[in-house]
DNA sequence: CACAATACCGAATCAGCGTTCGGTATTCGC
DNA sequence: GCGAATACCGAACGCTGATTCGGTATTGTG
């Protein structure tokens, strides 16, 4: 088998487990620095302690490291979120528990997020990265539905659902690019402003 | 010289000139669909029908399709962003031009935004991309001078006037993912319906 | 027409990068 | 403590891809 397969006796698979995500919080930082084609390998072994080959023992290969990166973004998020939404609650309050959720979510993992929005165009593009770009469609959708409730309860009116639901995306996106941890604003303060303004009609 | 220096025979500088551009903007769409790193010279010769080694005669260097973009893309921006500021009007209205001109703008060359954003982190990061770096800061600078003007006169008021120039930056710099040319939505609504969103405190 | 300047060609080059693999050290389980 | 599984090493490999360069065709110019 070429696949590194985790080890069988239990007492090592903690070790390994840790190692391996160790190994994946490197490269998520060292990606979204220098970008996924601008970070060699060969750094990637420099930052993590490993020589060369040894690195091949926790991935497949190069690739195998951004889809653990986007996995470990969005499956955490996106399990969340459904919660969030399968709880029965107005729909003004699940918005702004999804957007808190997520603000702290990006903020939390912005090394992770920089690199999905970074290499967004290859992983809409290729068919291997399917997984990934469903779960990034379901959130959305969450997203949309719940600006639907509200829009047909009365609770929240928009000039263009569509483009209010584009702008919180567009807002949130972005954030990882400047937060800084400790900065001046929490996550929970910058998630409230951005609920403002998409609920503005209100 | 290793520098490809445009024709001196003037009969022959126009149409130099136009197969530069061509070829600019030809690698614009290239890089956005697949990345900068994800395209490759030969595919781009293809794409312009030129041979491996004749896109030399209008480029140094892979890195030098990046920097034309950008310049295409920032420098006549600022320069309709400083026209707008310069007039004499209310800053409501100055800001409503500049991000009616900015959406429009990114719109029209949605190749060469998706290529800025894609690269940000190498632009962000190295020497040489210092103008474009200073071009992106000067037109930021611009945008929040007016929200400070407007927050100053009191015709407009903002919980936190920083994170709303953040959040529209985020809203316009994202909506090249998904406009399509002839969609749903005119530019210009696109801007109106993101000013709406940033001035509802108003 | 002639000679430069210019436009383009395309095989060869060269560096960098991801990955492999045979080997060694370490660690667990009995 | 002994064997097997595991962790790691690091030189070598193969390949892709940007760039070079000597040469050829084309085009303005005097």
């Amino acid at each position: 088998m070429p696949v590194p397969s985790p080890p069988t006796r239990p007492a090592l698979r903690a070790r390994y487990d840790a190692r391996r995500s160790e190994v994946v919080a490197t490269a998520a930082a060292l990606f979204a620095e220098r970008g996924y084609d601008g970070t060699s390998m060969s750094e990637l072994t420099e930052a993590t302690g490993l020589a060369a080959g040894g690195l091949y023992h926790y991935i497949e290969g190069k690739e195998d490291l951004l889809i653990a990166i986007c996995d470990e973004l969005l499956e955490p998020l996106l399990e969340r979120a459904r919660e969030i939404v399968a709880a029965e609650a107005p729909a003004v309050e699940q918005l702004r528990e999804l957007v808190g959720a997520w603000v702290a979510h990006v903020v939390e993992h912005r090394h992770h997020m920089l690199v999905f929005t970074q290499e967004r165009q290859a992983i809409e593009r290729e068919r291997r990265w399917r997984r990934v770009r469903s779960q990034r469609q379901a959130f959305e959708r969450i997203l949309d539905e719940v600006l639907a409730r509200g829009e047909a309860d009365g609770t929240m009116t928009f000039a263009d659902r569509r483009l209010s639901l584009l702008a919180l995306l567009g807002m949130v996106n972005y954030t990882p690019q400047w937060v800084r941890p400790g900065g001046r604003l929490s996550p929970g303060e910058i998630a409230d402003g951005y609920c403002a303004m998409v609920l503005s009609g209100t």
